[in-house]
DNA sequence: TAATACTTGACTATTTTAGTCGGGTATATA
DNA sequence: TATATACCCGACTAAAATAGTCAAGTATTA
């Protein structure tokens, strides 16, 4: 079990961009430098925060992306689903005549999966931006 | 986020084996039927299983593998580890000079992901496979 | 002695992930 | 108004991980 490249950049950025004044445009380059992500990469990530509301863009030379909301109000599964990462554990596909098909008749591990699920997204759901700039001492 | 086949398997085996006498040798064959997996896959499961201790195998005509322990005290976290898969959602490599190297200097993520790989290996260390039986009604 | 069933390492196809490329458009400021 | 900055977006590709197969065994029992 691990997590995609993708929602560990995006939740990185996000945070990064949290430790600057809200309304101050935080330039994708910028981010780059300071995280090692590749530039490229990042403007991929951020089209996806972008469409789901959870940066808007400023165009233009001094531009960048800017925190739609209060650090604090932004969850931690919010940034994930906005990257496509769903967590999802079950193994059970409708199309599949045998084993687990998730349908009528559910195999005998396909509860415990849903409730794993259930329980990770819950860890998601309970933390926010803000929650990490509070640890003691960072450097980048 | 997602589980891969191998871990999926191993627990589905596991909790079919669970249903039958302790000390009664089941097949592969059998279970690759019940299941629909890939006999030749659960094969290379089991071996890795046994090596761990969750199992042992019975050779010759009606042999088979019978579970070492009570399903009871055969917690999910140990089959996933024989399994070699490991729950590490951090990103850093020791290796990398720029960015994620979990060394002298953490960044800013680093401490969240060490939290989640705790709080899902909880989940797991709290499951056994006797759980997985008792709930109503299962069919296959 | 035939059939069953475990043993093991190596190999391969498939899928997913991570990241790049190219060719844009909008805006600020000099 | 020219130019540099920085976002925009779809398509593409390399690399890694996963899922599963193959071949050639060995041990045991009926
Ligand atoms: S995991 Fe859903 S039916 Fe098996
Ligand atoms: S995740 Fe460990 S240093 Fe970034």
């Amino acid at each position: 079990m691990k997590l995609n490249t993708k929602s560990r950049y995006a939740v990185m950025a996000l945070a990064d961009m949290s430790k600057f004044p809200i309304n101050n445009p935080v330039s994708l380059r910028d981010i780059s430098l300071r995280q090692s992500i590749s530039l490229l990469y990042l403007e991929q990530i951020f089209l996806k925060l972008k469409k789901n509301e959870i940066v808007k863009s400023v165009r233009g030379s001094n531009g960048g992306y800017v925190l739609k909301r209060n650090p604090k109000n932004i969850k931690l599964s919010e940034i994930f689903q906005a990257v496509d990462q769903k967590v999802k554990t079950v193994g059970c596909k409708k199309d599949s005549k045998k084993g687990c098909n998730g349908k009528s008749v559910k195999c005998i591990t396909h509860e415990l999966w849903d409730e794993l699920d259930i329980y990770i997204n819950n860890f998601f759901e309970n933390k926010n931006l803000s929650d990490l700039l509070m640890t003691k001492e960072r450097k980048n």
